[in-house]
DNA sequence: TTGTAAGCGTTATCAC
DNA sequence: GTGATAACGCTTACAA
């Protein structure tokens, strides 16, 4: 089976290559006769366009890139990313684009970086965090090929952006821990200076406060978002704030490592300590016991980023959108009444 | 700043586009002062040449294409498949590849399908799951385009793949469990009718038959590779099978699940009874109690795939591989002596 | 409605 | 060692 190219399609259909193209781009001013004609070519040897001659004539690939960045083994084991991901895709594919998804490390060279991120392959671009942000705003500068993100970035008023309302999020977690009457309540949360960490503090405090109680800083623990981080904050915690009952974690995977070590210090949960997550992660479900969490719409983030992002590139939309998304308090069995 | 080409690069440094070329590609018969010109101008603006223009001359594009079918959010959920990606694309990156990772879902049109699987943009692919390897063989039939497997399929003996040795795996993992004095083995296997599960039962009854173990048909359970898989089954086991005392999970989640539905009925792992997973994903680590699981290199899976597709794409091998990587038994807590 | 021809930015062939 | 020139396969004015 030979290679079709347009020409031997005008050729076999008796047109021009021009109304192939306009039949194959749907454009009017095609006589019925002459599409069917060309159609019937296509549809026997089965051709289809070459991408790459189009992208190069059109100036625009239909692909798009996905960046994040490269994070230890632990968190890409937590399927966040991959739900992301998902979401992403499946919105690109109904709109007819390509992903192309890359990891950056801090060990990769500019040269590297940039090279992923090269703008003759891309139509636009989505970055998952915080990190690759900054350094694609300025690889991408001047070349005006449009970005979305995924979590606000305070730094970069000018580019919109989805996320989670990590503030009701937090706050509702923080609630329905005091709700069932806990008084000497925790917190550990992931990412330093980022605005999503800040948010969740601060409903994290404001929660404490507006229902009368206190807040101490040293219940409050910033870190990253691994069950190691969770693990150790808790095997600490255990010993030094025998007063706590309960604590809020900004991430399944914390609220995993720190359920693993109040085990293995004999606390049970919820009957002594009760533990809140952040994310419902398919894998919160499992856990033993499975996890009272904050849910939030990871597939949904990776649709809505996408959308923006093709709405910005074919121009139907120039104005900065910086959405948040509702999350959803799900009880299941790590959290209860505060012990008495 | 505006968008240089090969030309203007050529007009700066005063020689022709042919030289501009010739230096970029590292070809000979470049002049050291021509050359140095030429770099001068390309660093002054940084220049990078067009890579869609430059796959339209070549006919390759330098972009593979990674097809999975899109499972479950939970299965989805568990880290195998990003840690997998993640091996392959830091692979490709470090020989000059891009990566496209695709998902298939069986509610795809054809149409969507064969777009994914543009042979005009894809110098080769990779197939992570059995589902999807029929497909892509037969879409990219006659078109030349290398194809490498992750997990080997015995009905494409005529294409390179890699698996972790399935059989040595799960002979491991239940001679483990003997060792431990169980005589009561169950087994519970993911995806039927495909070589990987066939390997691992195979192994699973050799390794109980060896040590004059009974086999035992309704100790065996072949559904699929999620946590819901593995709650279910024990559910039922432990009221139909009371005499069991261990399970080998095919699956770190399928463990994940069993481990949830024996904490729920009150059987201690491993006081009472053992589990065994595959996979030693990263959250392995944080289940309660830890798993003991089969650590296969996922990774270093995703990576030697990108390699011998690389290498096939490149004709530097011209002959079907077909790898096995070993295992590694990760003792934790979830194992132990059989009771009394 | 259709066809011609220029252009997209490279690489590769072949004289010089 | 260098530089025209012809591909590569498509889209898109513009002319017919």
């Amino acid at each position: 089976m030979e290679r079709l190219n347009i020409d031997k399609v005008a050729k076999l259909a008796h047109v021009s290559r021009s109304v192939v193209s306009r039949v194959l781009n749907n454009h009017p001013n095609v006589s019925d006769e002459a599409r069917v004609r060309v159609m019937k070519v296509v549809k026997k040897y089965n051709y289809r366009p070459n991408a790459v001659a189009r992208s190069l004539a059109t100036q625009s690939t239909y692909q798009i890139g996905v960046l994040t960045s490269r994070i230890e083994d632990e968190s890409l084991g937590n399927g966040y990313w991959t739900l992301l991901y998902l979401g992403i895709f499946e919105e690109c594919i109904r709109r007819g684009y390509y992903v192309r998804l890359s990891f950056y490390s801090s060990s990769m060279s500019d040269e590297l970086h940039e090279h992923l991120l090269n703008p003759h392959q891309l139509d636009g671009v989505i970055c998952l965090n915080e990190e690759v942000t900054d350094l694609t705003v300025e690889t991408l500068a001047d070349k005006d090929i449009p970005i979305v993100l995924v979590g606000h970035n305070p730094k970069h008023p000018d580019i919109s952006s989805v996320d989670v309302d990590n503030y009701d999020g937090a706050y509702t977690a923080t609630k329905h821990l005091i709700d069932l009457g806990h008084k000497q309540i925790g917190g550990i949360f992931g990412d330093q200076n980022v605005e999503e960490t800040e948010h969740r503090i601060r409903a994290y405090r404001e929660a404490l406060k507006d229902h009368g109680l206190d807040v101490r800083d040293d219940y409050i623990s910033v870190g990253s978002y691994t069950q190691q981080d969770g693990y150790n904050t808790l095997n600490v915690w255990t010993e030094d704030h025998k007063q706590m009952t309960a604590v809020f974690c900004a991430s399944d995977t914390i609220a995993m490592g720190g359920m693993l070590a109040l085990h293995e210090k004999g606390v049970s949960v919820p009957g002594q300590f009760s533990v809140v997550g952040f994310d419902g992660l398919p894998i919160s479900r499992y856990m033993i016991p499975p996890l009272t969490t904050i849910e939030q719409p990871t597939y949904g983030k990776g649709e809505r980023a996408a959308q923006l992002l093709i709405d910005k590139i074919k121009n139907i939309d120039e104005k900065v959108i910086q959405e948040n998304l509702k999350p959803k308090l799900v009880i299941r069995k790590s959290s209860g009444p505060a012990p008495a």
